[in-house]
DNA sequence: TTAGAATTTCAGTAATTCCTGAAATTTGTT
DNA sequence: AACAAATTTCAGGAATTACTGAAATTCTAA
């Protein structure tokens, strides 16, 4: 496994990014390898190119693997597990979306609902609960938006976002209020 | 300082939702009293609240301030700096997302920016190449999109939510595609 | 300009997360 | 079934990140 120098920037990048994102660095290194890998590869050639231990290398891929972002298949004769990142870029896209809205926001969102279920809130907690009432329901206009729109194909998200706020002019005017700026 | 039990559930979800987020627990928790606040607070308040220590708390807002998700203040006749999180939650929502932004996609932008500078690239790098151009792409249709709607009115937005794939009614239909399933 | 209140800095420790090598387990072939 | 290849598990050490208390600094009112 020769790395060359380009590949290798865009590794050590995304190795960096990967601790803000929630992965840490040799994981973010081995989806970026499998990300710029035309073929796939096995966990050997991985620990070659990267120069990182077997079993962290076995770890990386389960947890790439537990976020959707990377998977695997068997070539003929051999026995090895092979690894690619799914082809796709707006496949990935679509996941990771729906990844970090599984650790990030849902969670969140039971917790709101099973505490504001309760309807009668002490006098104390009024703005408490309308804070919160605020947060949930932002929180669910925006995953119900996302899960509107995340089985459109990339044609149709794609004409979307080139349209950007000119979309606005399709929208019944509000009193008082302009739509776009 | 007391903090109501529904207040505390709140806060130390917050807490443990941070690590989620690329913040501590700490600072999730801070932000989290805050945020159900009705009143600005000052430090020592905070630290009367959620028991850490004073260090922790002037660092902890120092953290959420570089987030632009807390603001400072005065109140009259009181030298001590009162925080709050702003009230307007379409406002949070829209910082949050520059602020990830700029934290989690800008650098990886002009990596990739840098990287395909380069117009002669290798035949080895052809493959690595039009992965990563790939994925500047997507970045740049959907850096831009948010920056073009990111100054609508939180009404437009909602109503652009609400709407959802329904939006795709207003799209040229492109040949042997459909728009919306 | 000084006193003391408020805040920040920072070095050291605590806690957590990451990574490894060895051992155990699983898988496939003979 | 026995062997060996491939993979996973896991305890412990390494590295990183979080938190504290003490000291330093900044601020403001007299």
């Amino acid at each position: 496994m020769n790395v060359s120098p380009l590949q290798q920037d865009f590794i050590l990048h995304l190795g960096e990014m990967g601790s803000r994102w929630g992965i840490n660095r040799t994981v973010g290194q081995i989806y970026a390898l499998l990300y710029v890998s035309e073929e796939p590869l096995n966990a050997d050639q991985i620990v070659d190119a990267l120069q990182f231990s077997r079993s962290n290398v076995s770890m990386g891929l389960k947890e790439l693997q537990s976020w959707q972002l990377v998977r695997s298949q068997h070539l003929p004769n051999d026995r090895r597990e092979y690894f690619s990142a799914p082809e796709d870029i707006w496949e990935i896209f679509r996941v990771l979306i729906e990844e970090r809205r599984k650790r990030e926001i849902d969670p969140t969102l039971s917790m709101l609902r099973q505490s504001l279920i309760n309807d009668n809130i002490a006098a104390e907690d009024a703005y408490t609960a309308q804070r919160m009432q605020e947060m949930l329901s932002l929180i669910e206009l925006t995953t119900g938006w996302i899960d509107d729109i995340k089985d459109l194909s990339p044609n149709t998200v794609v004409q979307l976002m080139k349209l950007g706020s000119g979309v606005t002019r399709f929208l019944k005017p509000v009193a008082g209020k302009k739509n776009a700026t």
